[in-house]
DNA sequence: ACCCATATATGCAACTCGCGTCTTACTTAT
DNA sequence: ATAAGTAAGACGCGAGTTGCATATATGGGT
């Protein structure tokens, strides 16, 4: 027997096969704070509280493709920087049905994030409170703005942690900063990133050197304007190599 | 309607449901290159080519029990270090049906790979030759003993080149090379274990220097036997604080 | 007893990083 | 017009780290 016609004759429903979804965690860096866009569960299971946008993945459907499709229907935005987190399979983390959940975060700055949130009425701004410090890593807890907590439903606590625990992870050998931020911005803009997902105060000339020596950005001459004070000169990202 | 009647009246067949499987990347540092053990397909699709031991994921059992599972089953082996390490989505990347794969990693010392190599004779050793410098990324090759090149089913070329890329990235600020190591081994066999990895020579003493001042190692006073030269002294990893 | 190979220790120079401080530039109020 | 205030941006010192070179210790073989 062949290969082809060993798949011609191949049966795949052999085994019992559990539902596999995609929850996106739809990230910005709001006033300081790490944030994400949650949706309140309007039907059961655990109706009422705050969960990630998701969905099944559709069976010819690839999982960065369900990622970015979710990005289109649940933000209205068509791309942004999207990576796999890590995959959750429980085997009672719904009280539905065995569903496998891969992660999966998108990054937006600011005006992109307050777009989706417009755009999106459904969607509801939290600040992400971290407990914990440095790589410890843990859940998080979600806040509103009026700063009351909003009860995460499913295991969406331990997803939002594991991504700041990442973003905290590849913020000084990667890019990821730049995906929170516009096209130009400020030093004083990237380090306010910076220390917002580091959740503490870094040292300005230490920061401002060690950027500038990586060879990652580049001056664009262009100030920012309209500040009562001395204006900052306008970065962007230099393309890698 | 309850929560409770709810889900007594959910109907989770709604939805066409992919497969999900777990792969499991046995690895470990053999004669000073990073080796992984492999199975050679014996039926199709991909009759022939080398694939990395894996199977389905019960329908009432987590990602990482089946991993486990894996690991006790196909390496006859009842613990190690076990992480995951990415999940492959691709909507084409197995012929047979729609499979999603939980790639696992276990990293094991030399001696309980040579023991799973020998309990389990449908696993082969393999030497991971990987193509690329530091953080770059992208596919390895495997090579058997004799240097032949051995061909890799489905994306498990991806996968292995993913496990290097996360290692190379974990060594110096995690324990894994310890996980690579038998309780007690040398400063020259931590360091051994470090260049496999990385692919690059490194400056003993201050190899050295960084190891003994990072606080993860403790002596033992007890020293290596057996060599026709000065033996070194035997370190254990310390607990972490 | 001597030699040799290797482990282990020490010393030095270059580099990096954090931090305090000083200067510069721009707006606003008087 | 001028002074005050604020934040950007530059400079320099000191601590810590890393790489390299060299010296010493140790144990087995001849």
């Amino acid at each position: 027997m062949g290969e082809a016609e060993f798949l011609t004759n191949y049966n795949p429903t052999q085994y019992e096969r559990p539902s596999v979804s995609v929850d996106l965690i739809l990230m910005s860096v709001v006033e300081g704070a790490p944030s994400a866009l949650l949706i309140r569960r309007d039907e059961h299971p655990q109706l009422g509280q705050w969960a990630l946008p998701g969905g099944f993945v559709a069976i010819d459907e690839s999982l960065d493709a369900a990622a970015r499709r979710l990005l289109a229907t649940k933000a209205r935005m068509d791309d942004a920087y999207v990576e796999q987190l890590y995959t959750f399979g429980a085997v009672d983390r719904d009280p539905r049905t065995r569903i496998i959940s891969v992660a999966y975060f998108a990054l937006l700055p600011p005006a992109r994030f307050a777009a989706a949130l417009k755009a999106a009425p459904e969607l509801t701004l939290a600040e992400l409170v971290v407990a914990w410090l440095g790589e410890a890593g843990g859940p998080v807890t979600a806040c509103s703005a009026d700063g009351e907590a909003l009860p995460l439903a499913f295991d969406h606590a331990d997803m939002l942690g594991l991504a700041v625990l990442r973003l905290r992870g590849k913020l000084d050998y990667s890019d990821v900063a730049f995906a929170l931020l516009p096209g130009r911005f400020t030093l004083r803009a990237l380090q306010d990133v910076h220390e917002a997902i580091l959740g503490e105060r870094l040292n300005k000339p230490a920061f401002r050197r060690r950027m500038l020596d990586s060879g990652r950005l580049e001056a664009t001459g262009e100030r920012e304007t309209g500040a009562s004070f001395r204006p900052a000169e306008l970065y962007r990202r230099r393309a890698a190599i």
